[in-house]
Order: structure tokens, then sequence, then C-alpha cells
DNA sequence: ACAAGTTGTTCCGCGAAGCGCAACGGAGGG
DNA sequence: CCCTCCGTTGCGCTTCGCGGAACAACTTGT
């Protein structure tokens, strides 16, 4: 949240400073609505300088102002940045259908997502059916070792890369989470092995995801495709079935992908 | 596209000068790679000024290096965003699996689009089965009135705002661009009577789209959906059946939105 | 193979640009 | 109808960010 300015400490080549501020603003407002005032003191500045800040984001159309002098929001501009991304990541836009087909066919919400460094990052995404309006991913950066996904992809990676890349990042979340290096490392041979991981209420109370690798076009893992849901519904029972499901999905998206030309 | 610092004019309330151009690097980077001197050239500061923006924005995860010391791109931190204003914009979610379907009824590119003052933005995109990897559109701003979305769009607005929306916005893109208002007035009436709109090569040449209104809970129009494709592939012939699908199409994302609550 | 041309990054001093302050004007709410 | 809270706007001071130049790591040309 209020990361404010810090003055001593490593030799950070420098950023610059506003600019660093305006795009903090675009993460606060994508949480939700918020006016200058709120923002300002979030940000630990004057009101004057987020207003300034904000009309700029707005003259852009990043930004959005809800009346002539109301609350502010994420503006479509945005979307143009978007489209850019989705664009240059072939796997959003190829994902998408699959996605939409898995999550049909489970009823359950289906993520497709890449490794970013020590999080995985949720590419494309498809709701369930069920009427419960559940949480929007995409572009959510979650701690790899406690979500599906996550143990999906770090499961083929070298394990000597695995340990620089979790150093020190071993956070618990709820009382499953894996936090034990060791424990990790048995965990995901075993998941290289099975095929899939599984992340039972290790990110969230209740909640409980199944996922499977994607491969590209020689043996390397490129994404992972997620089923996630409430810990009533998606059991442990239903493990076989959803792997199944994900792994013709996972197939699917790894020839769309080969005939896209990457 | 480099607009440089114009002192004199309007009284402007003043943008922040680093975020404005911080701004002009993402939008120059959602075309594609660029190296920091390229940036800065095109920006008409010096690398060094060009470098640390980019460092800022590169801290952020919204751009990306491509090698230790190479060339940037848009970064994947930037879908954190794409998913916070997709999920305010219901729209657009529920616009994904009606565009895909709808494409893959017709075998072309299908886009959902609102309005934003003068301009027509695609939300959502689907491509179609042609092997020709069409352009991504996702996020574009296009002139409403030279756009087969645009003028569905355009063809239920009080003719009041339309003057003053497109007053002097009337630019021609080719031949067969409408620049004259009263010609336009006369083919939005049309477009209002027939219930579809279309744009033969007025935009691009080469390039065809129809287009029909989706209305919200009231008589409002909230958004359009286009199907767009080359111009020997999407001729006149083909209207009736194109219209026909694109209306049960727009039905069927009007009772969603509705179902969704909005 | 070396040199000459790139590239992107870093250090530093000056000046403008952006910040905080305070006053303004409108919108609700009591 | 006053009082409070909001977002916006001049204004002056200081800081922050800019430009210049030197640097280091690659690529190219001969």
């Amino acid at each position: 949240m209020s990361n404010s300015t810090e003055s001593t400490g490593a030799r950070e080549p420098a950023s610059v400073q506003s600019v660093d501020r305006a795009i903090t603003i675009l993460e606060l407002l994508a949480r939700g609505e918020m006016g200058v005032t709120e923002i300002a003191a979030e940000l630990g500045v004057h009101k004057s300088t987020a207003s300034r800040l904000v009309y700029t984001l707005q003259a852009r159309q990043l930004v959005e102002q809800h009346g002539e002098r109301g609350r502010f929001s994420i503006g479509i501009g945005m979307l143009r940045f978007a489209g850019a991304v989705a664009g240059q990541l072939d796997i959003v836009q190829i994902g998408n259908p699959v996605c939409e087909e898995l999550a049909e066919r489970l009823g359950e919400t289906v993520n497709v997502a890449v490794l970013d460094s020590a999080n995985a990052i949720n590419v494309s995404q498809a709701l369930g059916t069920s009427a419960v309006a559940a949480q929007n991913w995409i572009g959510q950066r979650t701690p790899s070792y406690a979500t599906a996904s996550g143990k999906a992809l770090l499961a083929y990676t070298p394990p000597g890369e695995l340990d620089e890349l979790l150093a020190g990042e071993l956070v618990s979340y709820t009382a499953r989470t894996i936090t034990d290096p060791q424990e990790l490392g048995e965990v995901l041979k075993r998941v290289a092995e099975d095929g899939y991981a599984t992340s039972f209420e290790e990110l969230e109370p209740g909640l409980h995801a199944i996922a499977v690798p994607v491969f590209g076009a020689g043996q390397d893992v490129i994404a992972a495709i997620s089923a996630s849901g409430p810990a009533y519904r998606l059991s442990k029972k239903r493990i076989p079935e959803v792997v199944e499901e994900l792994r013709q999905g996972a197939r699917d998206l790894s020839d769309r992908m080969a005939y896209a030309g990457r």
C-alpha cells in the first residue's frame, strides 16, 4: 500500500518520483473508485499534488471522472495497453476460448497463468456458471508456491533456479501454505510425476484449485491452466475428472499455440 | 505523434510533465518494441531522461526489458489494470463469449465497441477463422463517423449533442469517408431506420464492416457489435445474413447484461 | 583482430518543474 | 441557511528531474 519515499538503503538507480506516484494512483484506482483527498492521504502527499497527477492521467484517458466533480476510476484508455500486451503474448488471446470452453464444461472458474520470477500471473480467465460473482483474477500476481497454477509451473523448473527464485519468499497465507523449502521440493517432484498440481486452501481459506501444465513446442512449460472454486464444491473426489478435462484443454492450447507460429 | 509542450493557447490546468511523457512512452511501446534512444528521439528528450522514465516503468512491471540490455516492450503488469477496467465495464467480460461465438459462426473478426466522446472504442474482440493474422483492435480509438460500430452508436444520439460531438472532427481517411455533416446526418437517420450500419472502405481501403446496436435496459444504446473483414469477402451481398447473425448476438448480449444486473 | 560505431546506464550541477500552502467555489447535510 | 467537506487553482520556494558528458558493454566494419 503506502510505500513512501525510501531515502536511504539499497542503491536503486532512482525512479522518477511523479511517475512512480502516478502508477501508484492507478493501482489504487484499480481496486475501486476513489476521491482526490483519499488518494492524497494514501500517497502521503498534498491534495493539490494528487489533483494534478490525476488530471494528467485523466487527460490521457487512463482515469475517468464520474461526475463533473465526482470520484475517479480507471479509464477506458487503459484498454489500449491491455490490447497491446495481449497481442504480444499470443497465449492471452489463444487462451481465452479454451478457458471459456473448459469453464462451461466444468462449471468452475478457469484461468491460464504464466510464470514471472516468483509469481504466477493469470493472463486469461473465464468465469464458471455458478451465480457467485467470482473475483477477477486477470493480471493478479499470485505467489507461485501457494497456488495450483504456480506449482504446475514451478515443477518443471531446474532445482537450481528454483532455490534462487524462492529465496526468502515462502510466506504463509493460511495454515496449509507450504513454507518449508524441502517439503516444497518434494511436492513439486510429485507434481512433475503426476502431471497436475493442487492448492487446497493454501492461498485462501475455502478456496481450492487444480492445475495442469501447458507445454510449448519443445518440452518446456509455457503456462498452466487451472480450475478454481469453493472447497465444498471442488473436492478431492473430483480431481480425476477435473484433471482429465484440464489436460484436454492444455493439449488443445498447446496445439493452437503451435499452429499460431510460436 | 511528438506533441511537445504547447506553451501558449488554451489554459489547460497544466499536466505533470514527466507523467505525461511516461504515458507517451507506454503508447509508443504499445505499438511494438523500442530502444531507449529511439524513444528519446520520439519524445524529443535526452537519452538519460528516457532511460530513467523507462526504468521507473520497468520497476513497476509496466514495461519489460528483453535482454539484459536489450529493447523494451509493454510488460505483463499492465494486465492488472486491464483486469480492473474489464471488471468495471461489465460489457467487456460479457461481450467476449458473444464475440467468440459470432466470430466462429461468421468466420470474420467480431468486435464490441462503446462510444467515448467522438470515438468508438473496441472493448472486446474475437478473431475470425481466416488464417490472415488480423490486426488487434482492442482498445483502439476509432473515429466514430468512419466506422460501422461508430455509426451504429451515433445513430441513436440526439442531433444536438451530435453536432457538438463531431465539430471539426470530420477528417477524411479514404475517398469514401463521409466528411459532410449533412450527409452524415442523413446516413445516420437511415441507420436508425434500418437497425444496422456499414462502413465500406470509409476508414481503410479494402476494409469492410457491418454493425448493429446493442440496447441496454431501456431504449438507450450501450454498445455496438461489428463484423469486419476484407472487402472481397465481406461484400454487400452478405449484409442480410451478417446483420441477422449480429442482431441475434446483440440480443444475446443485451440479455446477459440485464441478467448481470446493469 | 582491433577500432569505430552502436547501445543503455550512471554521475553531477543547474534550473525549471512540481510540490505544499492557502484561498476559492461548489455541493451536500444538518 | 450556515457549516463542512470536496476538488480545483494561483503562487512562491525548494526539490526533483532534466541535459550534458563520461562510461561500459555489444555489434559492426574492414
